[in-house]
DNA sequence: GAGTTATTACTCGGATAATCGTTGTCCGAGTAGGATAGG
DNA sequence: CCTATCCTACTCGGACAACGATTATCCGAGTAATAACTC
């Protein structure tokens, strides 16, 4: 899986603290010592997905574009790696004998079921879960967690 | 997800209906015209997993190394994919502010929380289906696709 | 005809290249705030 | 002092390179069946 994911989901997370605020990609990058420039890239990948929304110019950055409750986890992993199974039947059946070229295998075939029955678990976890959640949940087990990072992220750059 | 995976299942489904006899490599790959060298070399890595045996030589091959019941999907996954999660937290949080060196952040992040319990959820259904129930339902879906498929790898190659 | 030996064809096994996706970097287009000059 | 214009610094955005993993291939070591040879 893509690492970004990781940075991306952290990004979120932040933002969800920041109230509207925008914050630049070199700020978030800052803060967990990335690489700046990559950490940018896969925030464009998360604009173009609708997840985030970005303005250009000083003051400028990213910000949450919907309510943290309305932003799955899911959402970010498909908006990085793809909406395709991380298991794509090539359905070798096919060419098997006694295969038949009007038969859909992905459908069909028991092994391909088997394991996007088990995507589908996956896919359901992490749909159930919301940037919200997570916040909720942070505050939660470290009270003022989010006003640290809050501060952490507008306090003017050294 | 490796592409091997999916000709890998179908291999050990196979070799389920071959009542114990050897099937080679290149014989696995004719029947879904596949590269019979790379097919090779994903069966060896099922042999060092222990789920496979190979035999050289003439009326060599490979078989199964237990019963189709004591071997799952997951087993035949983990062999070829690796044992780690797909996200792999690299625990950012300990360069963070606030960040401790002595915290495992694979465990204490909420988020990899969520994704660690997402994937335990995919790891469950995997493990819960052996090649015996994918056999056991093959069979019932499409009676005789056993004894078709037993007598196709037995034939003498044209 | 039976047993032993040498041959031979066949299979796995690991070492070796080619291809693709991910990771990482850089510079240009666009923007908004601020300085400046004029009224 | 207020306003309009210009400038400048800053940010995103996409194009461009480096690395690593997956995909694919080839040839050698080992093996067991087979054929030949001897008794």
């Amino acid at each position: 899986m893509n690492e970004g994911v990781e940075w991306a989901l952290h990004s979120c997370l932040n933002l969800a603290w920041m109230e509207g605020k925008a914050v630049t990609a070199t700020r978030l990058a800052a803060h967990y010592d990335l690489p700046s420039a990559y950490l940018n890239k896969q925030l464009q990948t998360l604009v173009k997905a609708g997840i985030l929304t970005s303005t250009s110019g000083p003051k400028g950055g990213f910000r949450l574009a919907r309510e943290p409750g309305e932003i799955s986890v899911l959402d970010v992993v498909v908006a990085l790696e793809g909406a395709e199974d991380a298991f794509r039947c090539e359905q070798v059946l096919r060419d098997a004998p006694g295969g038949r070229a009007d038969v859909d295998y992905r459908k069909a075939c028991l092994i391909s079921q088997t394991m996007r029955s088990a995507e589908l678990a996956w896919r359901r976890e992490l749909a159930a879960r919301t940037i919200a959640d997570l916040r909720r949940d942070v505050e939660q087990r470290h009270p003022g967690a989010g006003e640290r990072t809050r501060t952490a992220l507008t306090t003017p750059k050294s």
